[in-house]
DNA sequence: CACATTGTCAAGTCTCAGCTTCAGTGTTTC
DNA sequence: GAAACACTGAAGCTGAGACTTGACAATGTG
C-alpha cells in the first residue's frame, strides 16, 4: 500500500467538486463506510467510489478494508498541502496589494469608454 | 463592475488548474497585461483571457483596462477564502485523527451504516 | 490615415470528469 | 449452503471545461 505524497494540483481539484467536499464534511464528524456515504448523496455507490479514491489519491481521506466493509476517515495531509500552498504566497500577494495601492493614489485612473 | 463574494467552489476549482496557478505565480513578482501573461505560456491570448476571467471570479486576480491593455493584478479575496475554509476545519480533522487512535486502541470502530 | 497591437466575442473541437449500469467477487447471516 | 450485503471493475453516456480559430472592435504609432 503505496502512500504517495499528493500535489497541490491533485488537492485542489478534490476540493473543487461539491460532492467531494460534503463527503469530507461528512467525515469530519467521524469514520463512514462507503454505502454509509453514499445513502444521503443521492448518488450511486460506486459514484461514492470513485470519489473517495479521488479524495484518498489527494491525501484527504484514508480507507481501509475491514471484511466486506471499506471504512473511510478523514486525512489531514490533503489539508496541510493545500495550506502550506496557500500560507507560502500570501505574504507575496500582500505585499503585491499594498503596493498596488500607493500605484493607484499617485497615478490618475482613466474612466474606460 | 459587479464584484460578488467568491465562493469556496470557484476558488478551488480555480486552483485546480496547473496553468492558472503559473498565471498566479507570475502575478506573484508584478502585475501583466494579457498578452505578457500568454507569452510563455505557449497558449492563445483568447485561452488566457478565459483564464483570467475565471481567476477574476474566484477572487484571486483583478483586471483593469487601460487603454488597450487589460492589466491584471493579484486579489489575496480568494486565497482568504480558501484558507478560511481550510482553517475552519483543520481543527476539527486534527482532533479527529488524534481519537482515531485512541479508538483503535481500545475499541471496535462502530462507522454509521 | 495606414497599420500594427491588444483584446473581445462566438462558434467549434476535443478531452476528461462525473455519473450510471451491470456483471462479477468476497463476506456475513440465517 | 443460500441469500443478502458491500464493494469492485469495466464499459459507456453526457456535459463541462480547456483550447483553437477566425472575425471583429478599440487603441496606439509611424
Amino acid at each position: 500500500m503505496e502512500n504517495p505524497p499528493p500535489n497541490v494540483a491533485q488537492v485542489f481539484q478534490a476540493l473543487g467538486d461539491p460532492t467531494r467536499r460534503t463527503i469530507l464534511e461528512r467525515l469530519g464528524t467521524g469514520p463512514a463506510s462507503a454505502s454509509g456515504l453514499a445513502a444521503p448523496l443521492g448518488i450511486t455507490l460506486a459514484a461514492v467510489v470513485q470519489h473517495v479514491q479521488v479524495l484518498e489519491d489527494s491525501g484527504l481521506v484514508s480507507t481501509r478494508k475491514t471484511g466486506r466493509v471499506r471504512i473511510c476517515t478523514i486525512n489531514a495531509t490533503g489539508l496541510a498541502v493545500a495550506e502550506q500552498w496557500l500560507r507560502a504566497r500570501r505574504p507575496v500577494w500582500e505585499a503585491r496589494l499594498d503596493r498596488l495601492g500607493d500605484l493607484l493614489a499617485v497615478e490618475p485612473l482613466k474612466p474606460s469608454v
